[in-house]
DNA sequence: TACAAACTACACAGACCTGTGTAGTTTGTG
DNA sequence: CACAAACTACACAGGTCTGTGTAGTTTGTA
């Protein structure tokens, strides 16, 4: 048995343990095509793992989808982390987080925001996969308050929920209309908004 | 046959044609437990209605989603405009428009933006509930103009735009926190806006 | 009363879904 | 080499889904 064990070919992507190739099979259907759209089957048959492995490894659908947005979460935060990192000046960083989203929402592949999707897909709020979605956003609202804490800005907090939501407004209405342009509208108002409190 | 032809009950139901009542029941299941996990079989027999009938009045399940969110666009633009229209200082529309969105968004049943959530249940850009969807922001958008223009703002479309991002943000950060705070902030950013251009 | 349109019940096709049970195979490690 | 962990293929249960085919019934109207 095992029919396809002899090619160098395997060898390679074998290298990577079950789970890891199951996440980013998965990561890339339910982004693409949707959480419900997409079955375990096709999952695992596009990581070249038996369906048996993955519920081994996550013991179902509801656990795997839940991994998938914390993988995101993670990846996401860490990129939003180096970018911000980068830049120098305090108030620079607050606008390189709109240069981060631009540049991601402008892709072909964009699908909108995989965590705002997820929680149109799954009603229930109790849901793993909606928990993580919802940390998602606090966390980002969190690395905005700490910027905009660093640029010296009088109730960061405050200026945080406020640009938070402009990106959210801005991933949302260019998910339904495939353009870029809505980032630059939120940008143009961000930037509206610190300047008024530039003293 | 017929068993449930005798009651008074169903002469009541009954006298509203099959397509009226599958729009209802279709309304509701859809917008509360997603598209995708609402069958037709579900939705026929909610409204009392055989399958048969559904698939000879739609066609089939992605017409009769089409014609789901045409009809909440034109009963929430019918609704906005009822709102605005009743209030007479011009500044005062817009921000009535704020107050709409704030009244839906704190209610028990609020599920998110169902134009939005089918974009993330469908990723085919060219369903036609894709299309409705699309049709639907960019008719708040116009309507958002007018009131703008008729406010005697400069570049009433620029303003338009911007405060249906701050709608979009709020709405989207309202279905994933589940709180009406978001539309506070919203509402609090347009002033902003809309005080930075009284001049 | 005759007739057409709209509706009904019901069975069915064919596909898909999540999840489990099982027996056997590969693989890394002591 | 021995052994445990991880994996495989495969069949299956029990359900769901969209959509169709059909024969018969109700209902409004001419």
């Amino acid at each position: 048995m095992m029919e396809q064990r002899a090619g160098g070919e395997k060898l390679a992507t074998r290298r990577r343990p079950g789970a890891e190739r199951l996440l980013e099979a998965a990561s890339d259907l339910f982004y693409r095509e949707g959480i419900r759209a997409v079955g375990v089957d096709t999952v695992s048959e596009r990581a070249g793992v038996s369906k048996r492995t993955l519920y081994n490894r996550f013991g179902g659908k509801d656990e795997l989808v839940a991994e998938y947005l914390r993988r995101r979460d993670e990846r996401w935060r860490a990129y939003l982390q180096g970018v911000t990192e980068r830049v120098a000046e305090p108030r620079e960083k607050l606008l390189a987080v709109f240069g981060a989203y631009g540049e991601w929402l402008v892709g072909e592949d964009f699908r909108g925001c995989a965590f705002a999707n997820a929680a149109a897909e799954i009603p229930d709020p109790n849901h793993p996969a909606r928990i993580v979605a919802q940390r998602h956003k606090e966390g980002v609202k969190k690395h905005l308050a700490a910027l905009a804490k660093g640029a010296g800005f009088d109730e960061p907090e405050t200026l945080a929920e406020r640009l938070l939501l402009l990106l959210e407004g801005a991933t949302a209405t260019a998910a339904m209309r495939r353009s870029g342009e809505p980032l630059d509208v939120a940008r143009s108002v961000a930037l509206e908004l610190m300047e008024a409190r530039s003293h």
